[in-house]
DNA sequence: ATAATGTCTATAGCTACTATAGAGTCAAGG
DNA sequence: CCTTGACTCTATAGTAGCTATAGACATTAT
């Protein structure tokens, strides 16, 4: 009949506030990364303004490019406000530990990669192709050691 | 009862040549990036020479952190030696142009992590936390229109 | 003979979503 | 009143590049 209040919102307004996708909400719920909301007689899910932080928290994270583990642990610890930050500072450390290694693998690829560019700097036959030759030579290794098997993964 | 010939390898054997999981070597075959290989009377696969260089040949482009497309696409033109290298050039310098966006991009993330780090040096209470009120506020956007969705999925 | 490997197939799981199908709900226009 | 379109619902499958698991044979070592 009437709406229980006016600041009650479907999916839809919460996917434009927020700027993700309906089924990346729905998404969020069923990992539990947001609550499970109040469903309107209909059955239509109804987020209020709580929602919409949290949904916030979680895509900034996201940006960060944060895994949903690690959200999941921040937004727990968002809720024990008188604990320690200790965890939260640890948890952006390490991430920010990944991120430089990622950085120092994809900048290692890269450099290598120019490299074997370089050995075909003209347009000649494959046969003769001085990059799929490297390629296929063992030479052609990024990483010196075998156990460490690169960034594939 | 004989081998047919001595330089035939089972898959186990490949995988220990090449440093890849026996799991992987089927995987590939069925991806169409190895050849279907010859079967013993028993159903096990044989390798010969042939099939070591090309799935070293594999991992080396995995290891620049090429697609499988990709790879794909410079065995096929690997087996025809005639034709113009442009292409493979091609691939070459699109795929570097992906390494050096997702440098760009890592870099930026790094960035603003390091920053937001920097709100929280010390350890202390999480509700006075500078990391996660940075993480919670809408200014902690990495990027700055909307319509680019960051490196995030 | 038995136990430990190695191989086989087929299937499910991983991350963070995205896409699709099929159905129900709601507001506006004719 | 009926239809059209936009929105919502659930459930399932697909993406990349593997990895893990189960259950069944084959081979090798003790």
């Amino acid at each position: 009949m009437a709406k229980a209040r006016k600041d009650l919102i479907k999916i839809g307004e919460l996917a434009n506030l927020v700027g993700v996708q309906v089924v990346t909400i729905r998404y969020y719920e069923k990992e539990g990364l947001l609550d499970k909301p109040h469903r309107a007689p209909n059955g239509y899910r109804t987020y209020s303004r709580g929602d919409v932080d949290r949904l916030r928290f979680v895509r900034h994270c996201r940006e960060h490019g944060m895994a949903l583990e690690d959200i999941r642990t921040l937004l727990k610890l968002r809720e024990a406000p008188e604990r320690d930050c200790l965890e939260v500072n640890t948890l952006v450390d390490d991430h920010i530990k990944k991120l430089e290694e990622q950085l120092a693998s994809l900048q290692a690829l890269k450099t290598r990669l120019v490299e074997l560019r370089g050995k075909c700097p003209h347009s000649g036959s494959i046969a003769e192709c001085g990059i799929l030759r490297g390629l296929a030579g063992s030479h052609c290794r990024v990483w010196p050691a075998e156990e460490n098997p690169a960034p594939v993964s």
